[in-house]
RNA sequence: GCGCCCGUAGCUCAGUUGGAUAGAGCAUCGGACUUCUAAUCCGGCGGUCGGAGGUUCGAAUCCUCCCGGGCGCGCCA
């Protein structure tokens, strides 16, 4: 049972008769916590400091009256008032033991549907096509996912939607490089690999031409910005001060942007052959753009090319979502959109929402909900005439509202993407979707040990295969490492060592990923992930494979067990305070899911989950579960593993994290 | 110039819309293996929550200022 719930709902109409006028009973409820420090019980109700002050009477008194007006008892022990007001719950234990074993034989582990399940849209992954994916793939794809999980199992009608970039300013570049520099023989035996190369080297001259041109104006700047710093007299006051350091700053970036650009001229004229193109298509950039605007406007040579190109790409990227365990529920691609893109622009246009200005199409002076501007001005179509990304995601929000009945649109998007979000939201708003929640479900950047984002030492981006590929890697030489060092020699075999590897070396970069507040930026550590202490995949999934291993040792089939326990109405007997910790946490279970999903933050998931293999390991070592002293305890005791395996394996599952049964 | 975010133990991070003595992991130090899997467990050390004011019964959390860092600012996505 979700005791925390429960309490809630018990104190609800204790608490009526003491609300202050127009204040809501939720956000009461909401100071009903689990309690900080076990030594307090455990669940905590903080309301009553609050509430005193504006009914004028010592909180400790309300305190009294209110758990007096409660209908506790049946679930609680007799709930003490503490400090200055705090009402400390502890659970029966009676009620702890019974409940205990209600949940081993809950399918659902205490999860309960919500009672409103909702339609919701979750944007997520989203990468373009024919573009490999990259490292800048992986929050958006694992928070995703799990946002997914999470909301379908409270029971909400999910549609996790791949919003493909399948339209595009690179599809330009391959056409462009496959109608100049296609290698024939290449393509047929693989189109994606070769499409890859194409974009590639296409991206690679036309970010040449762009650095040879930016080039003089940049190396200005730099003489301007080190000129400005070198006559700047000694800073006088503070003003003058920081005005120095933002110029030194200035100066830094220009150098930095003056580097890479360098760079980029560099590496093409260090290669002959690329030299030699670069020479030979001097406009590629303009052409490129060029094939973009006949392939929107129709052109049916470069249409039939983008629907050869299309198949192979998409199942390229189904590799690595198969790979991942990753599913989407639909793919609406940005080129699903295309055909809406102009209604929608001219539908703005007539409401007055969106007004012209310097020949392109704005809106202007959007509020989010709580009044405040954002930054705008949100423009939905260029001048010339072409549509941006905005304009696909208002098209967006009318579909999925109006086909598909979302009540609810998340945006599983990096952050610096925030105002974008909100002039969306803000638009769709004042065109009349006031019904549907739309939240950005934002998250930070992935770091490199260097605290700088994520990159090779050459300062690419990697790939995200090559990443997944590392990270098996790496895992197989631990579990090789492991297995060889076992007292009794070897148990695996090649193929189980690689299996293994596979869920402990992809489970560790999604546990890394999730196990981080996803507002923060984390920095990505191999050894951190991988490790096989401290709050990661392995050690939850070793967690789970012990408990495996105590069945297997004790011959003991879990099903069996299970069966026999429910049809015997077995009881859960809590004799230690390890046992009582465990049966505890196991009941937490709904709790954590229901928090997690609450403002979409795997990572709540994440820390219950530790806290869970925690407790086991605690609970494991003070208590015999095969060598229990009597029958009973046995069965009980081993109830209690079976449903902390069971959680265990739920809760990775709803992270989207393999398990185990043997390591 | 405008806007958003961040600063918590040596390191990496939590801290649930203001609650009790600020937590965890790693590292470090000390203990526990003829084991119910030691990929483990138990314990110790470690903090002016960037700084200064303010709001109140109570602040890491809210407000103001300052210091330090990141990001975003019409026709890319």
């Amino acid at each position: 049972m979700d005791f925390l719930d429960a309490a809630r709902s018990r104190f609800a109409p204790a608490l009526a008769p003491h609300l202050p006028e127009g204040e809501s009973v939720e956000s009461f409820l909401d100071l009903i916590r689990p309690a900080r420090d076990a030594q307090f019980g455990d669940f905590q109700a903080n309301f009553a400091m609050p509430l005193a002050k504006r009914a004028k009477k010592p909180p400790r008194d309300l305190a009294a009256e209110i758990v007096a007006a409660a209908d506790l008892t049946d679930l609680f022990d007799q709930p003490e008032v503490a400090g200055p007001g705090f009402i400390n719950l502890r659970v029966r234990d009676d009620v702890l033991a019974a409940e205990t074993a209600k949940l081993a034989a809950d399918e659902r582990l205490g999860v309960p549907i919500v009672e409103n399940p909702q339609t919701i849209t979750v944007d997520f992954s989203s990468p373009n096509v024919a573009k490999p994916m990259h490292v800048g793939h992986l929050r958006t794809t694992v928070i995703g996912d799990a946002v997914c999980r999470i909301l379908r199992l409270r029971g909400h009608n999910v549609i996790g939607d791949n919003h493909l970039g399948d339209w595009g300013t690179q599809f330009g570049m391959i056409l462009y490089g496959y109608k100049n520099f296609r290698d024939d023989a290449a393509y047929q035996a693989d189109p994606v690999t070769e499409l890859a190369r194409l974009y590639r080297t296409v991206n690679t001259l036309s970010d040449y031409h762009a650095a040879k041109k930016k080039r003089p104006k940049l190396t200005e700047v730099v003489e301007a910005k080190r000129q400005a710093v070198a006559d700047a007299p000694p800073p006088a006051d503070k003003k003058a001060k920081k005005a120095l350091s933002k110029l030194k700053q200035e100066a830094g970036t220009a150098e930095e942007a003056l580097a890479a650009a360098d760079a980029k001229i560099a590496a093409v004229e260090a290669d002959t052959d690329l030299a030699a193109l670069a020479a030979a298509h001097p406009t590629l950039a303009a052409e490129s753009r060029a094939e973009t605007a006949k392939l929107h406007a129709g052109d049916a040579e470069n249409r039939r090319l983008w629907e050869e190109f299309l198949p192979p790409c998409l199942a390229a990227l189904q590799t690595i979502y198969d790979r991942l365990g990753i599913q989407h529920d639909a793919t609406y691609g940005e080129s699903f959109y295309q055909p809406m893109l102009a209604g929608v622009v001219d539908e703005l246009l007539e409401k007055g929402i969106a007004e012209e200005s310097d020949g392109a199409v704005v809106v202007r002076d959007n509020v989010d909900p709580a009044g405040k501007p954002v930054p705008g001005p949100f423009v939905v179509r260029k001048t010339d005439g072409a549509f941006l990304y905005g304009t696909t995601d208002l098209a967006t929000v009318k579909h999925h509202v109006e086909e598909l009945n979302a009540d609810a649109m998340l945006y599983v998007v990096d952050s610096r993407q925030g105002d974008h979000f909100a002039n969306v939201a803000a638009t769709a708003r004042r065109w009349g979707f006031n019904d549907t929640d739309f939240r950005h479900v934002s998250f930070g950047t992935v770091l490199g040990e260097d605290g700088k984002p994520f990159k090779t030492r050459s300062g690419d981006t990697i790939g995200l295969e090559s990443l997944l590929d590392e990270a098996v890697e790496r895992a197989l030489a631990i579990v090789s490492e492991n297995d060889d060092s076992k007292p009794d020699g070897p148990e695996l075999d090649a193929n189980e060592r690689g299996d293994i590897a596979e869920a402990v070396g992809l489970g560790g970069i999604k546990y890394a990923d999730l196990a981080h507040n996803r507002e923060s930026d984390y920095k990505f550590s191999w050894d951190k992930m991988l490790s096989t202490t401290g709050n990661t995949a392995t050690y939850m999934q070793y967690a789970r494979a012990r408990v495996c291993g105590i069945f297997r040792m004790g011959g003991v089939d879990r099903d069996a067990l299970r069966d026999r326990f429910v049809a015997d109405g077995g009881e859960v007997l809590l004799t230690d305070p390890a046992e009582r910790a465990m049966a505890l946490q196991l009941n937490r279970f709904a709790e954590a899911v229901r928090e997690a999903s609450r403002d979409h933050r795997p990572n709540v998931l994440t820390d219950y989950l530790f806290d869970t293999a925690k407790a086991f390991s605690a609970f494991y070592e003070a208590c015999p579960l095969l060598k229990a002293e009597t029958e009973d305890l046995k069965s009980s005791r081993l109830i209690l593993a079976d449903t902390t395996a069971r959680v265990m394996h739920a809760g990775l599952e709803l992270l989207g994290i393999r398990v185990i049964d043997r390591m």
